[in-house]
DNA sequence: AATCCGCGCAACCGCCTTGGC
DNA sequence: AGCCAAGGCGGTTGCGCGGAT
């Protein structure tokens, strides 16, 4: 008679009872080519339908649950085997700017690549490469860039300097709408936006990602070459297809913003004359045009961080800004010189996220840019698909 | 040859959302 | 409105393999 310790009962009893669904006794572990073949055999003959139900009926001893993900993981026919191409990794690495860590919705811009197999290229790959790179691979910002709270001064002087040459401008969807879309993307979350300029802001409802945009976009980011210029271009209109996905009969106009605002002594030799003030705004239904802080005196603003509690977005013309993309990209070339000689002068490049007057209440703030309709706002490319989405 | 160690990946876990009742 | 089951998703685990020692 076979003795077993304790531990190996209950290892037994691990592999034999499901978490999940513990009424039913369920194998775990790997799966074998046996079962792969029932799976497979009842699922092409039948669908799937209720996962719950077809372990019974297939003749598995499997919860529903581990059906669905062996099905969908390893051998749905439309699956794309073999490593992940460099565009693959380029795609990852955009979108997961733009989404963070939602796996799913970025395998959707992978044809043929599951949630899975995104999460673990990422963790095993691209998470390493871009850490190599300098890279925060969950802000895709450098590491080691000292926070806008720290006293740095090539800093400092980034942001006097643009103090007066950035711009930045928002556009409020009407209330009179009627019809409007939301993204698909996840629920509520917050905007993040880091400006250096004497700006004012509001907040917006829209449905998009936790994203910072860089304090000082790297040069060589965007647009590097024509072909990321293209795939970025194909990137945008593939997220926001991806972003229409239901209307709703009334716009949820509910902003919430919270402004952090650093303020710099007028005297610059001081070290120790910054003044933080962090101002919240609550409103239902009301334009909130006046969350930051006015300057106390003898301080000049020098940084200023808003974050927007956005949780829904206006997307009625979603495919008619497939050709505003067009124009963008064109501007986009257009102030790519402007730009890169600004870098050089220390300036940001600018980019600009266009948004139609006809379809908005504006805000206007000094110097915003207003042409045939269009309000542009001063984003990366990549910051404004995030904007879109 | 044996052992150790790190890595990649399949699978699981637990939480959240959704839809039906 | 509340409950429950099912499905979806992101984080985590652990197994197996290959290279290093």
């Amino acid at each position: 008679m076979q003795v077993i310790s304790e531990s190996e009962l209950d290892q037994l009893n691990r592999n034999m009872v499901h978490q999940c669904c513990s009424k039913q006794k369920v194998k775990r572990g790997l799966w074998s080519p046996e079962e792969d073949e029932k799976l497979i055999k009842y699922i092409t003959t039948h669908g799937h339908g209720s996962w719950s139900s077809i372990p019974k009926l297939a003749g598995l001893q499997r919860c529903g649950k581990s059906c669905r993900l062996r099905w969908i993981n390893y051998l749905r026919p439309d699956l794309k085997k073999g490593s992940f191409s460099e565009e693959e990794e380029r795609t990852i690495i955009d979108v997961h700017r733009i989404l963070g860590n939602r796996w799913a919705q970025i395998a959707k811009h992978l044809p043929g690549r599951t949630d899975n197999e995104v999460k673990n290229f990422w963790n095993s790959c691209i998470k390493k490469k871009l850490i190599a790179q300098g890279l925060d691979p969950n802000t895709h910002n450098l590491l080691n860039i000292p926070s806008s709270k720290s006293n740095n001064t090539s800093a400092k002087k980034y942001y006097i300097h643009n103090k007066t040459t950035t711009n930045f401008s928002i556009a409020q969807p009407k209330r009179s709408t009627t019809t409007t879309t939301t993204t698909s993307i996840s629920t509520s979350s917050v905007f993040s936006v880091n400006s250096h300029s004497n700006i004012s802001h509001t907040s917006m409802n829209i449905k998009a990602p936790i994203l910072t945009l860089p304090s000082v976009s790297p040069p060589h980011t965007y647009p590097s070459n024509p072909d990321d210029d293209h795939h970025l271009l194909q990137l945008e209109s593939s997220i926001m297809s991806n972003c229409t996905t239901h209307d709703h009969d009334q716009y949820d106009h509910n902003p919430s913003t919270v402004c952090n605002t650093t303020f710099q002594e007028n005297n610059p030799t001081s070290s120790s004359a910054l003044m933080e003030s962090t101002v919240s705004h609550h409103s239902k239904g009301k334009l909130q045009s006046s969350g930051s802080p006015l300057n106390p005196p003898g301080f000049e603003r020098i940084e200023e961080t808003c974050l927007w509690d956005i949780s829904s977005f206006d997307h009625r013309k979603v495919n008619e800004r497939d050709e505003i993309l067009l124009q963008q990209k064109q501007l986009e070339k257009a102030s790519d010189e402007v730009a890169r000689s600004n870098i050089n002068d220390g300036q940001n490049m600018e980019y600009y996220a266009p948004l139609e007057t006809s379809n908005f209440d504006l805000i206007d703030f000094p110097g915003s840019t207003v042409d045939s309709g269009l309000m542009y706002c001063h984003l990366s490319p990549i910051d404004y698909v995030a904007w879109n989405c």
